[in-house]
DNA sequence: GCATTACGGGTTTTT
DNA sequence: CCCGTAATGC
């Protein structure tokens, strides 16, 4: 590193950066706050930072503190640390979420809080099993007082970074009438009594104890002689406190972030805190990243206006070098259906030239992905919906889980509780209850408990043969379990913790169960599990694959194959397309009904964001959707366009609508009462066929088939009548798109089939031939 | 103890 | 409209 610095005139780091991007790497001491816009190159300053920081010797790797929100971020940084160092940065221990360094630290301190380092960390099902016992307990209402509103006051005071004694009484009423303090504080202890905490605790568990324990905050002071913080407008009230008190005395501060795309205050982020940033650090260098290295002109200037009507920003001008490109376009379109297939054509028109990876489509709220779904299974274009449930909340996952976890820690009993009846084995609630009465009368752990009496009378013969094979299995289990930890692996062969999660699966029963159910998700399933030991061979023994599980809720999308992206724009934050659709801009929709319901301006201003961020995805392209008419939850609604589509300035969009008549027949539907259809299968009946160029493509094995007689078949369906009597569970078929594939179900005209290759989808009967 | 039906509720999602 | 949960019957 010395040498080539010595050689070349500027360190390599250097090279690729602009003025305000070096500036924010050489501006090493005191507090920096970068303001850096969508897509200015925010990661390679960053990253150049700490290389400069460590190549200058001002502090080792593990002098450095640098926190990032996401998994996902955390790993690319070190990935882009280590290339541009050539490999010769490592082991940079500090660099993380702050949920992962909290939990290093805590695991050291624990005892400070009164937990034991080898606390567990719980998941949110675990934490709502707990709330739950602790409602019924208190004798409330659980319909009237859900464990689920109890969780979000919870987490919400721990993200403010209250403890259960220092929740006002105007924060309590927020929860059965001022009882939620009190169940805050039940709560806790629980946590405690089962050493436990969640995710909240990592980081609240850690501010008392730098507050409590000056000679721990000294030690860390000490310590970290430079912090980074990457979506600093995303931090909450504790992470920011937690800031405040490791950055002093030398406040070698560096706070990256965007006030612009703040957008997730819904979950405690506050955006005062880049807000005052100066206030806070006085004599804070400030830098602004605005030279953008992603978008045309027209895609910035369109996003610049709408932000504008922001109040309350720092404020930054996006410009580029970039001079050519469409300008943002606005679509008005009759109704939902009709936005999926305009959207599905164009992307079929790019498949040409191009690759479907190139296009996302970005909604506002995941209902509105399915118009999407169910159009492109139609016409056979591949897509992938990104978002919704991750490998690690899958109920087999978690339930996998805790049978390991029950191994490693035979006293953790929210993870007996899980699992005691899954699969099932004959110990329903009332067993469990006594297990519990019993446990609870005699202070131990469910499984010891349980274990102990199987030489009583408490339970049936029935109940204690079938809870007897239970702890048994665990006592092998547990053998084995420790057997692994004192033998050294054998290279080549699977880690023996592998192996045990797999031999547990097998005899728990609980592949047996699955393979039994002989489903699609069923497969689905046991594939899932298989990827789970897969995974934890990767690590070096079972606690240290359970930790990373429990703070690694990753959710790698599948980026095999050319597909177009469905998701929301939330999902989208930080990813770039050449392509991008912005569906559903209505009002109600987007800006949401609750944001303008609820919230006032605040809540407007972070739609406002989100929008912002949304046109910010898009590298050449963005089409902005709005539509007159849109089901929802079930009820036909006309809607006006988003008040964010009047906010972009005219010179950077083009508008068009579909609609026959324009907006004369546009206003005029607003009024009616009823079906929108009529209206428009009486002004256009060509709209009815949904016949897309890929409609050819997709049904070429059969006859197509006009749409109107297939909806014909679909209502006598509906009445009773199978679409067609040739098809079974099980059987073989083509799809015209997807290839060969089984069928799992079979819901009237619909198939959910598991294809050889493009895995499971729901189609169309009369899309498919017998193969 | 388990399968079935009724009911309600339905932004955004990480760690 | 569609999902997941909760009370209800077998």
């Amino acid at each position: 590193m010395s040498e080539s610095a010595a050689l070349s005139p500027e360190p390599a780091y250097l090279a690729s950066l602009n003025a305000p991007q070096r500036e924010a790497v050489l501006t090493t001491e005191g507090p920096v706050l970068v303001l850096a816009g969508a897509g200015t190159g925010k990661t390679a300053a960053l990253t150049a930072r700490l290389a400069h920081l460590i190549a200058t010797r001002k502090a080792w790797p593990s002098e450095i503190l640098s926190v990032t929100f996401t998994n996902k971020a955390a790993r690319e940084m070190r990935e882009r640390i280590a290339r541009i160092s050539g490999g010769a940065i490592e082991g940079m221990p500090w660099l993380g979420t702050f949920h992962s360094i909290a939990a290093k630290m805590l695991r050291i301190h624990a005892e400070l809080v009164g937990l034991q380092s080898n606390f567990t960390i719980l998941d949110t099902d675990d934490q709502l099993r707990l709330m739950k016992q602790l409602i019924v307990a208190a004798e409330l209402d659980e319909k009237r007082w859900p464990a689920r509103q109890l969780a979000s006051c919870i987490d919400r005071w721990k993200n403010k970074g209250l403890t259960p004694d220092q929740v006002d009484a105007g924060e309590a009423e927020a929860f059965a009438n001022g009882r939620g303090a009190d169940l805050y504080a039940q709560y806790q202890a629980r946590l405690k009594a089962v050493n436990a905490c969640d995710f909240g605790d990592l980081l609240l568990h850690m501010l008392v104890i730098f507050r409590t324990h000056e000679d721990v905050l000294e030690r860390y002071r000490t310590r970290f002689k430079y912090l980074l913080v990457d979506e600093y407008q995303d931090t909450n009230a504790v992470q920011y406190e937690w800031l405040k008190l490791l950055a002093e005395p030398r406040r070698n501060l560096c706070c990256v972030g965007d006030d612009d795309q703040s957008i997730y205050s819904w979950r405690g982020a506050e955006v005062a805190n880049i807000l005052r940033f100066e206030r806070d650090f006085p004599g804070a260098a400030v830098i602004r990243l605005e030279q953008n290295y992603r978008s045309t002109p027209h895609i910035l200037g369109a996003a610049s206006g709408l932000i504008a009507n922001n109040s309350g920003r720092l404020g930054k001008d996006l410009w580029t070098e970039v001079d050519t490109g469409e300008k943002v376009k606005v679509v008005g379109v009759w109704d939902g259906p009709e936005e999926a297939r305009r959207v599905g054509e164009e992307a079929e028109q790019h498949q040409r030239r191009g690759s479907l990876s190139d296009i996302a489509i970005l909604v506002r709220a995941q209902f509105q992905t399915r118009e999407f779904e169910e159009r492109f299974i139609a016409i056979g274009l591949p897509y992938q919906i990104v978002g919704g449930f991750r490998f690690y909340e899958r109920a087999e996952i978690r339930d996998a889980l805790a049978y390991l976890r029950l191994v490693q820690s035979p006293s953790d009993d929210l993870a007996f509780e899980r699992i005691v009846n899954t699969p099932k084995r004959g110990l329903g609630d009332k067993a469990v209850a006594t297990i519990h009465r019993y446990a609870r009368a005699s202070g131990q752990p469910l499984l010891l408990a349980a274990a102990q009496m199987l030489d009583s009378d408490e339970l049936t013969p029935q109940a204690k043969r079938s809870l007897g094979r239970f702890v048994g299995d665990f006592a092998r289990w547990r053998q084995m379990h420790l057997a692994a930890a004192d033998t050294s692996p054998s290279p080549g062969a699977p880690p023996p913790h592998a192996e045990l999660a797999r031999q547990l699966l097998d005899e728990s029963g609980y592949t047996a169960a699955l393979q039994n159910e002989r489903t699609a998700e069923a497969s689905g399933r046991l594939e899932n599990l298989a990827e789970l030991t897969r995974a934890m061979e990767e690590y070096e023994n079972l606690p240290s694959f359970l930790e990373h599980v429990s703070l690694v809720m990753d959710n790698d999308a599948d980026k095999s194959g050319d597909k177009v992206t469905i998701m929301t724009i939330h999902a989208a934050k930080g990813l770039e397309f050449p392509i991008v659709y912005l569906a559903g801009w209505e009002e109600g929709v987007f800006p949401s009904q609750r944001a303008l319901d609820e919230g006032g301006t605040a809540s407007l201003e972070e739609e406002r964001r989100l929008a912002y961020v949304a046109i910010t995805r898009a590298r050449e392209k963005a089409t902005i959707f709005h539509a007159a008419n849109r089901r929802i939850y079930g009820q036909w609604t006309s809607s006006i366009p988003s008040r964010f589509v009047g906010e972009l300035p005219k010179e950077h969009v083009e508008e068009e609508t579909t609609m026959t008549g324009g907006e004369s027949l546009w206003r005029a539907q607003w009024s009616e009462n009823g079906d929108p259809f009529a209206h428009v299968a009486a002004q256009r009946p060509d709209r009815l066929a949904t016949r897309g160029p890929g409609f050819g493509r997709a049904a070429q094995s059969f006859t197509p088939v006009p749409q109107r007689i297939v909806e014909a078949r679909a209502s006598a369906v509906s009445l009773g009548n199978k679409g067609r009597d040739d098809l079974s569970v099980g059987q073989r078929v083509f799809h015209g798109k997807f290839g060969y594939g089984a069928i799992a179900a079979i819901e009237g005209n619909k198939l959910e089939i598991d294809f050889e290759h493009a895995g499971r989808k729901r189609v169309l009967d009369s899309f498919v031939s017998i193969g």
